[in-house]
DNA sequence: CCAACATATTCTCATTTCCTAATATGTCAA
DNA sequence: TTGACATATTAGGAAATGAGAATATGTTGG
């Protein structure tokens, strides 16, 4: 009989750490929010990161693109560019029939900045 | 016929936007270190996030606290420790029969470094 | 050494991710 | 509107991931 869980419900809202203490309410408990877990979800891709080096210099790029730089194919590109929209490291815009992909450069550091904070607090 | 690729070999190890220029040697192309991708990928993940906040203000647990209050089973605790330890967000140490695990702030630090370096490389 | 406890590793299975092919949607020009 | 082109979406299979059960390794005390 191993994996003997003694907490039963893994509903663990409040932060860690402040278990027994009572006054841990005050501070925002940085849970990592959505935006940001998408951020490193996004990041955390080797495709991904490839396609990011595509964005330098403020480069902006179609999807065929980046799909033929990339070395990936067409669908395969809108999909992981989705996903790093969704992660707020990118923005795109429709120029006639091709549609624009750039880095997003303040969402990103807002997210990093997240990062910082969650990262401050954890460690 | 879809999905024509044009570059066959996917093996792109030099940085992309600099395709044709030719000096871009100069530049150390921060194509996201193994440290950094280990890095984003431990983060990347709710378990691994839940598990981090129980590191606040430097507490230092055992894989069984951290299972309990994590809410997972020992064996699980154990595999995804050693994944934050791989992406050097976590220490650990032992002390008797059980292993101390607590947060990184310098390496994570560093990698935070490094994420931002790419990011505004990218971007 | 042996028993007891703590952690690490292995095995297996369910879920998710990644990629491609095929198809649908959207946009412009004629 | 139709045709051509660019992107988005869907479907399906291979590979990676996540978690628990069982087992192995390591450590202390008797």
């Amino acid at each position: 009989m191993a994996e003997a869980r003694t907490s039963p419900s893994g509903t663990e809202t409040a932060a860690p750490g402040c278990d027994a203490a009572g006054d841990c309410g005050a501070m925002p408990s940085p849970g990592l929010s959505e935006a940001t877990h998408d951020f490193l979800k996004a990041l955390a891709s080797p495709t991904r990161q490839q396609i990011m080096l595509l964005f330098a210099h403020g480069a902006e790029l179609s999807v065929n693109e980046i799909a033929e730089r990339a070395g990936i194919g067409q669908s395969t590109a809108s999909q992981q560019l989705a996903l790093l929209r969704r992660g707020g490291i990118v923005t795109s815009r429709r120029d006639g029939k091709t549609v624009l992909y750039r880095g997003d450069k303040e969402r990103a550091a807002r997210a990093l900045a997240d990062l910082q904070d969650y990262l401050k607090f954890c460690c």
